[in-house]
DNA sequence: TTTCACATGTCAACCGGTTGACATAAATTA
DNA sequence: TAATTTATGTCAACCGGTTGACATGTGAAA
């Protein structure tokens, strides 16, 4: 049997309420009975029981994670954050893959209640979950509006659909395409593309959007479809790799006759593609606002903005030089 | 104030006790008290409280998952299984990132302990933690022997390592070289390099293996002290990917001077990396297996293989093709 | 000598569930 | 009609901590 506060405090010759206050540093202790306690939980290897304690005093110190997968770069590469982030704050992650299925996201939320954690931090991207209408606890969202209540920590989507767009044009390119994944009005992400529309028709260029919904045959269409175009912006790295892979298929050059840039550059995609453009989100910051933003909802403080958007950075590589 | 089942036998003018009886469905209860109980309980959005309810049954259908970083796409995908298979199994998963130190291995092994986890899945790199020696808890180690009483599940590193060898060798490399990530030899993945030595031994050819250390001068200097190289088995893709740039760099074709095969076949580097040949660990099998064996632990169950081997396959790719 | 800050102890209530013992009453079944 | 089975209630103990109230005994400062 697990060694209990009694035991504890048994072996150390004290009283049960001695050896809490130890730990949690209360009244007044003595040395040598500190010593004695400390000794005393080495010898029986105790570990005090949080379960036990979170239910005295109604705090878990644990946060819900809810997105897609930790399978994709940009996600585990924000969740290491949100995880580093969270424990150096003393808080610790429950992780939850949603997988981008509503009945899942649905399930954690009810399931993450139970468990009495702290508050949620979500980035996952199903639309109308009203489990988010009114939330009887602290929640965040990443890159997405869960609600009207809910802040919002983003990066700045919008500049950087400028920012890709406007290199493609700087460049010289003609015909710019982009391509994004499956769409929902929701989502901040979006406005990349609102971006990508309004630079084009600033330039007197016609903007064309196609959409990858896992169904592969998008990127032969687009090229098939506009065999002008040197020119192709993709809403996250892992679309811009489809792309280029289809353009070698077809003999095209990148970049002499078709520029590519991306959207995320995670560690990952900069390691395995390093010649691929990209926008670079600022993913420690987001995680760093986000957590902060929480805390300061489950801290019951105030002064949090509902929506923070942070700059993104331009890193540009082979697949745009001339 | 969050409501409790006290509240909620209120609403539904029946006893706690019967609520506590169709939650957990004991004893005999009616279709109309059933239904009650569920009315009131959606009505006042009532939550079942699992930290009392832990601290009663002495379970918290928790695991703990101890890994460097979700960030690196093997991880991140076996983090992503893990946690799937997990929560359909009924438990929840608490993320570690210990960064391979192992300072912080040590302080989440505690965390999760004073956190009555039910059992935990370990696949980080630090060695000689005593507190593995003697596990209060069930534990499970995946590619990594964290002590002789706990399991291991990793895929078939030496047979991998063979394949890989063997498939430079069949296409007629002469001077192959093994590079991979710092050593610690109580790795299966050590496995890899020993099947490469013994493979290259048994053909009359010299092994020579480099280490990646996070130094990245490894990869110049090993074009540098080897200019004859014509083949390269990376211990895993991202290292694979730091060969194929640096070759490129120096105006090496790939695969006609120079034969590249990796280690992993992750989803994403399949994706972004799709021309490099690997060996692809059965990612979401050793997911399978190391679950199912912390279950058989957590439920007392004895027969479970200590060390648990599953088998790899190859994928051939552009970058050793002829 | 009188205070008082320091050090520790005992005791009991509480957090929000679970569970077993026991009681009661209605509906079935023998 | 008697014996069960079904349905529900009351009550109290328990899980392993935390906390406040209160008591007691030091030693040091006033």
């Amino acid at each position: 049997m697990k060694p209990k506060i009694e035991d504890v405090a048994k072996v150390a010759g004290v009283s049960p309420t001695t050896v809490s206050r130890v730990l949690n540093n209360r009244g007044y202790i003595g040395d040598k009975t500190r010593e004695k306690v400390h000794k005393a939980m080495e010898e029986l290897n105790y570990y005090p029981n949080e379960v036990a304690r979170s239910l005295f005093i109604k705090k878990t110190f644990l946060i819900g994670l809810i997105f897609p997968t930790t399978s994709n770069p940009f996600y585990g590469q924000l969740i290491f954050h949100l995880e580093n982030i969270a424990a150096s704050l003393g808080y610790k992650v429950l992780l939850c893959n949603s997988q981008g299925r509503e009945d899942k996201e649905r399930g954690y939320l009810k399931m993450l209640q139970r468990n009495q954690v702290d508050g949620i931090i979500a980035g996952a991207h199903n639309k109308g979950i009203k489990e988010y209408e009114d939330p009887n606890l602290p929640v965040v969202g990443i890159d997405r509006y869960l609600s009207k209540k809910i802040p919002v920590v983003s990066s700045d989507n919008y500049q950087g659909g400028e920012k890709a767009t406007q290199l493609l044009i700087n460049k010289g390119c003609k015909t710019i395409i982009h391509i994004n994944g499956p769409i929902s009005l929701e989502t901040p992400a979006n406005k990349r593309r609102k971006a990508y529309e309004e630079v084009m028709k600033n330039n007197q260029l016609t903007p064309l959007t196609y959409e990858y919904d896992s169904n592969d045959s998008v990127f032969s269409r687009l090229f098939n479809e506009n065999p002008e175009v040197d020119g192709i912006f993709a809403s996250d790295d892992l679309i811009a790799s489809r792309v280029m892979q289809e353009a070698r298929r077809r003999g095209i050059d990148i970049p002499t006759q078709l520029k590519v840039i991306g959207y995320d550059g995670t560690e990952t995609t900069r390691l395995l593609l390093p010649e691929l453009s990209t926008v670079e989100q600022p993913i420690r910051d987001i995680a760093v606002i986000a957590l902060e933003i929480l805390l300061k909802q489950i801290n019951n403080e105030e002064d949090f903005q509902s929506e923070t958007i942070i700059p993104v950075r331009l890193i540009e590589s082979d697949t745009t030089r001339k």
